[in-house]
DNA sequence: GAAAAGTACTTGGCCATACATAGTACCTTT
DNA sequence: AAAGGTACTATGTATGGCCAAGTACTTTTC
């Protein structure tokens, strides 16, 4: 049990959260993701995108068209269904949740425990 | 993928998270810190915080003493190791490194998307 | 004192995600 | 045509959360 792997650990799930994010705002295929991400801090690999990917057209949350590109071989451009965008939005209820509550967890200090009420 | 899932895989390592922290603040044993998760809305049940104790014991992050009841049998009383402060001050730095991060991507909205600067 | 009920802890198996690694397909350049 | 780069695919491993059943100890009930 070493803190990369716990790192690891609390990513899971919340990937999926910004990748959905991302593709809400506007086509986007998977190297513009890797981008973003990469620059908001958020390390991902080629392994873990494109397989996430996949789970959510299968699932339905997004579908994505062909694109030529000019330097290299087609793109797949993601857009979100209506499918995944009333997902999204429960994610983000979900997410506001699990910030808050763990806040709360985290902000009690020794000095200022809980009384039972 | 249903979204029940997807909030299951957003609290993996987070659930670790505040459960060294709620042991960080003095000792307890299981039945007190389900009390707290459950009132701070993170639903936990027996299955997933024992083996979670039992982990972090065989980490040396956490370690325990048997106390005995007046009302049943004894019950491990939990306490944080040096090692396992360490570990905690890490997961601090990462949960809001995380939060940052996840903020950032989801702050953005479709009519501010980020110039390459 | 033995049976029943309650509390605390333990164990084995299942599932889903992140990741590493290797591989395929297509395009451009030389 | 060969070499290199870009984009996507497939397979296998590790880990954590959860369910479900089980063990062990104590108190209550008869």
């Amino acid at each position: 049990m070493n803190i990369e792997n716990t790192q690891v650990q609390m990513r899971k799930g919340i990937l999926e959260f910004c990748i959905l994010h991302i593709i809400s705002r506007g086509e986007v295929y998977a190297s513009d993701m890797l981008e973003e991400l990469t620059s908001a801090k958020i390390m991902v690999v080629e392994g873990t995108i494109y397989p996430l990917l996949t789970r959510l057209r299968k699932s339905g949350l997004v579908d994505y068209k062909w694109v030529e590109s000019n330097s290299g071989p087609p793109r797949k451009y993601f857009t979100l269904t209506e499918a995944g965008q009333g997902f999204l939005e429960g994610l983000n209820i979900t997410w506001d949740e699990l910030v808050s509550s763990t806040q709360k967890i985290i902000s009690i200090n020794k000095n200022s425990k809980k009384k039972g009420s």
